[in-house]
DNA sequence: CAATGTGAAGCCCTTCACAGCG
DNA sequence: CGCTGTGAAGGGCTTCACATTG
């Protein structure tokens, strides 16, 4: 039953872009794709789009393809988007104010429900719907609102405490914006991402070639 | 003199952590550190340090370890950190503003000099001192200012129209964070970054374990 | 016959283990 | 003697090539 026996997590990414292709597909009316048309759109190739899908089932039909709307199905049940998660974000700066307004997130199912911040000027205050609650507050709404995602959003020095908090208050799955590494028990999801890090892959690159 | 002998890319973003413990470390008044101490703040293994130095040189005592600013300058220089780069983002959504007053950014010697966005209402406004500008005058800014790197913030829709333009006026390392697979040139640097994809990886691990 | 599904090969990155050196 | 630097081993992901099947 568990999902143990080892896909490589670059396939998790890979099927949310297969997926929003799939969508778009059979908005255009497109019923049936191939791994080609797959691949073409998501800038891969052909046969990783069949060993990404091959990890999971036997979703196309030989010597024709895939069926669009079948397959986008399935794929957001294995990516556990069949069904709405709240999220939390702790940290009512830009970056968390940013993520509240983002449409990205709504368009896939995440659903930022409150922002935490430890800021009294900011409690009360409103992004997009999404209210601004004191850190107090966190583990009262995480179980009112059955909570299991959140985003640190704020700077390197107290990204430690708020995942700790988090932990504390019962969340099991944290993407970290905050430029550290944070240490969290192995039974935490955790992904980071470093914005700025992205830039300096960029400026490696462009330096000296 | 070209640095196309194959580095891999995990090394670079690992780089990035290194140089931000190595900063810490300067600071705190450690002179020497070893690829021990490297590895357990930035959560890798002492060898995988030690192996992503040794692709651009010997920057250690055998037996001692290494000089904590010397190897962040090393680190800096090497990820063509050793002077400012501004930056150009495309869309004045929120995205865009938080993008803007990210500090993030100019820790790193990141300068985000302008913003360009087709809505009028939008032209004149300013994010932390960042004014928006039409997109028609992307060409002669990025020439005035010299601009390499730009910032994809607008819907999927407009992408690529975005990456054409950027490409056209000369900017050649983008970052891409709409979740659209924007294709460019093969000498253009592009780098995509889709916020939703983190969270799927997470609801994918988090659902039926 | 066309496109999937898949063992096998290939490649790249990480880990190991120890030689090298201050 | 301790820690770096590194060839070799190992492991995991991607690509290949073709058998399979509707």
């Amino acid at each position: 039953m568990s999902k143990k026996f080892k896909i490589p997590s670059a396939t998790i990414g890979r099927l949310s872009m297969y997926s929003r292709y799939l969508k778009d597909a059979d908005n255009k009316g497109i019923v049936t794709v191939s791994s080609r048309n797959i691949a073409e759109a998501t800038g891969v190739t052909p046969a990783q789009v069949r060993k990404d899908l091959a990890y999971f089932g036997e979703f196309g039909t030989r010597g024709v393809g895939y069926n669009s709307r079948e397959l986008y199905n399935y794929i957001m049940k294995i990516l556990g988007l069949d069904r709405s998660w709240p999220v939390a974000v702790i940290g009512a700066g830009n970056l968390g104010r940013a993520l509240c307004h983002y449409k990205g997130f709504a368009e896939r199912g995440f659903n930022i429900c409150c922002v935490f911040d430890n800021d009294p000027n900011k409690i009360g205050e409103k992004f997009a719907d999404v209210e601004v609650f004191p850190m107090s507050a966190l583990e009262e709404k995480v179980k009112v609102h059955n909570i299991k995602l959140g985003i640190i959003a704020v700077p390197a020095s107290s990204a430690q405490e708020a995942a700790d908090n988090m932990i504390k208050a019962r969340i099991n799955g944290i993407i970290n914006f905050a430029p550290i590494n944070v240490i969290v028990n192995e039974n935490i999801l955790l992904r980071r991402v470093d914005l700025a890090a992205q830039l300096e892959y960029l400026t490696y690159s462009l330096e000296d070639n």
